[in-house]
DNA sequence: TCTGGGGTCCTACAGCCA
DNA sequence: TCTGTGGCTGTAGGACCC
């Protein structure tokens, strides 16, 4: 040690925008006359056909529908509501104009997802507050739409943060507040902790954030295993130093499809699977990449979900070559029931 | 009674090879 | 030559996120 002090970094501010009941909000702002309806978005809109609830609007969650509910479910609990179908394109041109008019607050911008993005607003000389005003004032201006903003050191608190004060809500989070504020959370609160965990952990006696934060990393890691032991131990402490990936290459592409009845004829397995196969190799060659491993699920009436893959001997971007390795896996594939759900997804890329 | 689609990451395990 | 070990790769499944 030459006795040289350790550079002094700016402590990190993190700000994380989540755009307000997304999907359903679109619509709205582009439907007036749906002002004031319970407004529900999923699969193809019909809430007689299978599909879920991608987004539902503050008025249609007053009688208890929420995402990644069943559409025939939000439609008991409201059948007034107004369905539609997921629109991506018109979701992706509004997600456009506001992660742009975002990058000119702070180039460091984190994409996540059609309608959140995360923003290193270190070296931002405005306070908090009022860099918040002014995001949700842009906002407003470029797409019509409310958001709710977290700002903390880390981006693990951020999005906490965010959630808080749901909708258009400013939340600011110091490093002081973990104890108050992290703390008396609800676990489910605590990014990555879905309901497997929960149920885990409930079964420890743990229902807050803070009673993870008491519990033993070793006692966490035996429970959970060592990697995400860890990141329990250390997110309920709200520590996070994780950077934000301005840039981010895809890892495989994807394509299923969901049965509307569940399927017995092989023939139309084969044909969906077919087709499917030519969308994604499609995607791939627009991408101009080229892959090496092919996988197929099949998910059955049970609900009872395989895959088999086939790694191929060099990569290819070959709707035929695609094609055949999933026929391939397909082939190994015992189909013995029914079957709703058919996929296929290639990985391993080489640009 | 229901349970989408498109992703990422992690874990466990098996086979191969040095 | 045989055996054990550890790393790497591929495979399968699961949890989670939006």
């Amino acid at each position: 040690m030459d006795g040289t002090p350790f550079p002094e970094f700016p402590r990190r501010r993190i700000l994380h925008v989540d755009m307000d009941a997304f999907f359903a909000a679109v619509e709205e702002r582009r439907r007036p006359g749906l002002a004031g309806n319970p407004v529900v978005i999923g699969g193809r809109g019909d809430p007689g056909q299978r599909g879920v609830v991608s987004t539902a609007n503050y008025e249609a969650r007053k009688y208890g529908v929420r995402s990644g509910m069943p559409l025939r479910t939000a439609h008991r609990l409201c059948p007034q509501a107004v369905f539609l179908p997921v629109d991506h394109q018109a979701y992706a041109a509004v997600s456009l104009r506001f992660k742009s008019f975002l990058r000119t607050v702070s180039p460091i911008m984190e994409d996540v997802g059609i309608d959140e993005a995360y923003l290193d607003i270190t070296g931002c000389d405005v306070p908090d507050r009022q860099i918040a005003a002014r995001i949700k004032d842009g906002i407003r201006e470029q797409t019509g739409l409310t958001c709710s903003i977290g700002i903390a050191p880390n981006r693990l608190l951020a999005k906490v943060a965010s959630d808080l004060e749901k909708p258009d809500g400013v939340t600011v989070f110091g490093e002081g507040d973990v104890e108050t504020r992290l703390w008396p959370l609800r676990i489910r609160k605590l990014y990555g902790v879905g309901p497997k965990t929960e149920a885990c952990l409930q079964g420890m006696g743990i229902e807050t954030i803070g009673q993870i934060a008491a519990f033993p990393l070793d006692g966490l890691q035996r429970a959970f295993g060592r990697s995400y032991g860890l990141y329990l131990y250390e997110a309920s402490r709200g520590v996070d130093e994780s950077p934000l990936m301005t840039h981010w290459e895809p890892k495989s592409v994807s394509r299923e499809t969901t049965f509307q009845e569940d399927v017995g004829n092989w023939q139309l397995i084969a044909g969906t699977l077919a087709g499917l196969v030519r969308e994604v190799s499609d995607e791939l060659r627009e991408d101009s990449h080229r892959a090496k491993t092919v996988t197929v699920k099949i998910r059955f009436m049970d609900f009872r979900t395989v895959t088999r893959a086939k790694t191929l001997a060099g990569f290819t971007d070959s709707e035929e070559e695609i094609r055949r390795a999933a026929f391939a896996c397909l082939k190994r594939i015992d189909l013995d029931r029914k079957v709703r759900l058919v996929g296929v997804r290639i990985s391993h890329f080489q640009k």
